[in-house]
DNA sequence: AAATGTATATCGGAC
DNA sequence: GTCCGATGTACATTT
C-alpha cells in the first residue's frame, strides 16, 4: 500500500513502478495530455483526468465526466512508467501491438496503489438468460401449446435463443430480448427463420417470436411485414 | 487535493462527502462488498476494488481486472457517504430511482480527492465518420460513375448512411462500417434498401453497398443472397 | 422523452 | 484463432 500526495515526478515514476511489480491497482492523477493510436487514433489536451492501472494490464484514462474512459487499453496491455524533461509519463501497447496510449503529466496530484487480488463473480438477475428460463420453465407463456425443443439452436445464420414447435407441430424460431427490442431484434429473428427454413427444406414454413419486454413501433411493423409474432414479456 | 492513507471510517466519510461538495474527483480504494438494483440486480461478494466518483455524478466500481466497471451510476446519480455500524458506505442512485448502488467497505486502503475540471473535446480520426468523408471525397471508390446524392437520408426504416446513384442512375443505399462488418451490418443494409423500394415505389429497384475494411463469410453469403455488393475500403 | 445506430465498444462462448 | 451476440451496455443525434 502506498500513497503519495503530490509527488515528484521521480518519485512518483518509482511508486508507480514498484506497484506494477507488486500486482497493485495503481491510480494517478493530475493535469495531462492524452495520446493513444491503433484501431483509431486521437488526442486530448490538456486536463484533469484519472489513471487506473490494473493488476491485470488494463490502462484506463477517465475524465471528470462520464461513464467511458476517455481512453484505455484493454488487459494485457505493456505499461510503463518514466520521467521525460521532468515529468512524469506512464504509456501502454497491447501485445499485439495495435493500440497504444501515452499520458503526459505537467503535475501530478497524488499516486496510489493498493493490493487488488480477484474478486468473487458477479451474480446478476434479470438478465436474458433469467428471460430465457422464464420461457422454459413455462413455454405456455410464449403462446399455447409451444414445446420448447432446444436452446442456443445452432442455424447457418447463428444460433437461435429457442428453438420449439407449437401446437400444430410447426418449428418456432424463438428470440429473446430482456429489454425493449428495436429494428435489430427483427432482423436477427428474421436471419434465423431464414436459415431455419433452408435448414429443414421445411414442407411447414417456420415461424417466428419476439419475446421482450416491449417493442418499438417500428420493430411492430418489421414484424408484421414478416408475419412474425410479438409477445411481451418481462425477464 | 486530499490524500488520506488507511483512514478510519469516520475521516473517510468526511473527506469524500468534502470531495463531492467541492466538486473534485474522489476515489476510494479498500475491500467491500457491492449490491446494486434496477433495471437488474445484483450482487459483489467482498474484494478489493476502487470506487470513483466523478464531479459529474458519476459512479464507477472497479474490481482488479477487465475495462469495464464492475457496477456503476451514469452521470447525474445522487452519491452520499456514510456510517453505519463503523463502517464506511458509498451509495448512490439515479434521480429517476431507476438503479441504485451501495458499496459497503469493510476496509479503507485510500481516499482521494482532486479537481478536475472540464477538459478539452477529445479528437479522433479513424471513424465512421472518416469513412464517410473518404467516400464523399472520392465516390468512385465506391464504384465508377457513382453519385452521392445525400447522407443519412432517412427512410422509412432508418436513415442510410450514403444515398446516391450508380451510372445507370438506379438508387444506391450505401452502409458504412469502419471495422469488420457481420451479419448485422447486412441486415442493417437490407432494411434501408427495403424502406427506399416502398419510399419511391421506384421502377428501378434498389441496389446495396456495403463499405467496410472486410467482412465475415456469413455477411458475406448474405450479401450474395440479397444480390448486394462489397466494397473494401478503410476509414 | 423515445428511437435509432455507433463505439478504439468490451466480454464471453462456440467452433 | 475468428465469429457472433449480449451488455444493467453508454452515448450522441434526431424526432
Amino acid at each position: 500500500m502506498r500513497t503519495l500526495a503530490e509527488p515528484a515526478p521521480d518519485p512518483a515514476r518509482t511508486a508507480i513502478r514498484a506497484g506494477f511489480d507488486a500486482g497493485h491497482l495503481v491510480t494517478v492523477a493530475g493535469r495531462c495530455t492524452v495520446d493513444f493510436d491503433g484501431r483509431t487514433s486521437g488526442h486530448l489536451g490538456a486536463g484533469d483526468r484519472l489513471v487506473v492501472c490494473k493488476p491485470d494490464g488494463a490502462l484506463l484514462v477517465h475524465g471528470p465526466a462520464g461513464h467511458a474512459p476517455e481512453a484505455w487499453l484493454p488487459p494485457d496491455a505493456d505499461r510503463t512508467a518514466a520521467c521525460a524533461d521532468g515529468e512524469l509519463r506512464i504509456s501502454g501497447e497491447r501485445t499485439d501491438g495495435d493500440d497504444a496510449v501515452v499520458v503526459q503529466f505537467e503535475s501530478v496530484a497524488h499516486v496510489t496503489a493498493a493490493p487488488a487480488s480477484e474478486t468473487p463473480e458477479r451474480e446478476v438477475s434479470g438478465t436474458e438468460a433469467d428471460l430465457r428460463e422464464r420461457v422454459l420453465s413455462e413455454p405456455s407463456l410464449v403462446e399455447p401449446g409451444f414445446t420448447p425443443l432446444a436452446t442456443e439452436r445452432e442455424t447457418g445464420a447463428g444460433a437461435v435463443d429457442v428453438y420449439g414447435e407449437d401446437d400444430a407441430g410447426n418449428p418456432v424460431a424463438v428470440e429473446l430480448k430482456r429489454r425493449r427490442a428495436g429494428p435489430a431484434a427483427v432482423s436477427q429473428l428474421g436471419r434465423y427463420v431464414d436459415a431455419l427454413g433452408d435448414d429443414l427444406h421445411a414442407d411447414a414454413s417456420v415461424r417466428g417470436v419476439l419475446v421482450s419486454p416491449s417493442a418499438t413501433e417500428r420493430a411492430r411493423r418489421l414484424l408484421s411485414d414478416r408475419g412474425f409474432s410479438f409477445v411481451p414479456l418481462e425477464p
